[in-house]
DNA sequence: TCTGGGGTCCTAGGACCC
DNA sequence: TCTGGGGTCCTAGGACCC
């Protein structure tokens, strides 16, 4: 049985998120940034047309904005992890058989369809999210992950597909092929970018043709398995229930960079506690926490360093977690330094179930569990931050605190549920 | 002056063991 | 100059994704 896949990808979604809630951007260029409005993260077609890339600074695109009144937005993630779900749930209306790819793009699989016409079947879709949600979007099918992804894209390019395009079986399966550059293809990043195009392999049906051997040994077994994507033949899987995750990062960029280790203590501290609430959710545990500090990657005098802490009991708890962060930070702080970012990483995840009961555990875990459940219980009732520690500070305007100065309102959640570190 | 955040996988090389 | 041959495990770094 033939394998098909859908992708089905949300065009510009942050930007289409915004104009849910305020038609008055339609048509018009609208652009949305990252954290502490540094870069454009998202762009609406009217802002890619002004020549506006993705991830491009503010700063560099400041004469264009200007000239052309592009709107600008900082990123409100509420909003559109919120609309995501919307979307995502009218798709398993269609089929259970769907994986959540990510915030804004999710694969179907189709395979066992029986004989509709998919192109008809991908139309529908494409018709009920719009109408639904409100949010355009593209949807790409073919017999493997790859040639999905390269459906969708030249979908949302191409007029006549009208962003729909079926790509088994279809006889013009080469030429859409040749008709994509090789960097576009899922899988080709910057560097590999580089150096096929060096080697004379400029479009994705040169890639597909390319000697396996010569692939493998610059891209690994993973160059492989795309050159067997492009010809149809399927090594991505579905993956219906996505595995646990394997590490949980907190970091934030600051606002204005940061010499004082109190307030580094604070930043790192606000980490550890955000990434201790994200294990309780998932309702796991980490053994090792590393806390990193690096300055300004883009100036001199660059410096990074970073430090592992071993729990010495499998932990989600806020106060341990903290500890630990600043624990590890007393021994990578140097003086005089203009610290930029900071972050921690939990890593030796485990389910929560599992933890050991030890005789040389300090800590009482029954007690620190109910604690914890009393802390989430009422963050989650009456907003998040209602609940802090102390290590995190108490002062309204830190300098390590992300800034959002352009955001649009929370217009689908009751509270003003919008952390300062989510 | 101003440059995001959160993930995954693969590979090479070193440590260590028999 | 010659100076075993493997295996396994771990880590750092590099590449990718959105």
């Amino acid at each position: 049985m033939a394998s098909v896949f859908a992708l089905v990808d949300c065009n510009n979604f942050y930007v289409s998120c915004e104009r849910v809630f305020n038609p008055r951007l339609i048509g018009k260029p609208v652009i949305v940034l990252s954290n502490n409005d540094g870069c454009a993260v998202a762009r609406s077609n009217e802002a890619k047309a002004l020549g506006i890339k993705m991830a491009v600074p503010l700063f560099q695109i400041e004469d264009i904005v200007r000239k052309n009144r592009v709107q600008v937005f900082s990123s409100n993630y509420a909003l559109y992890a919120d609309m995501s779900n919307r979307v995502m749930r009218i798709l398993t209306q269609f089929t259970p058989k769907m994986e959540v790819y990510s915030i804004d793009e999710a694969f179907l699989d189709l395979s066992d369809s029986g004989g509709i016409d998919l192109t008809e079947y991908g139309r529908k879709l494409k018709q009920r999210v719009e109408k639904w949600t409100g949010i355009p979007v593209s949807v790409g099918i073919a017999p493997t992950k790859t040639l999905a992804k390269l459906a969708g894209h030249l979908a949302k390019k191409s007029e006549k597909a009208a962003g729909v395009l079926n790509l088994c079986r279809s006889p013009y399966q080469e030429k859409a092929l040749a008709s994509v550059k090789v960097a576009d293809v899922w899988g080709v990043g910057r560097r590999y970018a580089k150096f096929l195009t060096a080697n004379g392999i400029d479009n994705a049906l040169q890639l597909r043709e390319a000697e396996a051997e010569f692939i493998r040994k610059k891209m690994g077994i993973n160059g492989v398995r795309l050159i067997n994507e492009l010809k149809g033949i399927s090594c991505y899987p579905l993956e219906n229930s996505p595995p646990s995750k394997k590490s949980i990062t907190v970091s934030r960029t600051f606002r204005q960079a940061i010499t004082a280790q109190s307030e580094l203590l604070e930043a790192v501290s606000a980490y550890a506690a955000a990434g201790a609430e994200k294990l309780r959710k998932d309702r796991a545990v980490a053994g090792v926490l590393t806390v990193y500090v690096l300055t300004n990657r883009f100036s001199d005098n660059y410096y990074y360093n970073s430090a592992a802490f071993n729990l010495p009991v499998r932990s989600s708890d806020s106060s341990e977690l903290i500890h630990a962060a600043r624990k590890g930070l007393e021994k990578i702080y140097r003086k005089d330094y203009q610290y930029k970012k900071a972050g921690i990483i939990l890593n030796d995840l485990g389910p929560e179930s599992l933890v050991q009961a030890s005789f040389l555990d300090s800590v009482d875990r029954r007690r620190s569990k109910k604690l914890m459940l009393t802390l989430d219980e009422i963050n989650r009732g009456m907003g998040a931050g209602t609940i802090k520690y102390g290590a995190v500070g108490l002062s309204r305007r830190q300098r390590w605190k992300t800034s959002f100065n352009q955001r649009s309102k929370a217009y689908t959640t009751r509270w003003e549920q919008l952390p300062e570190v989510s």
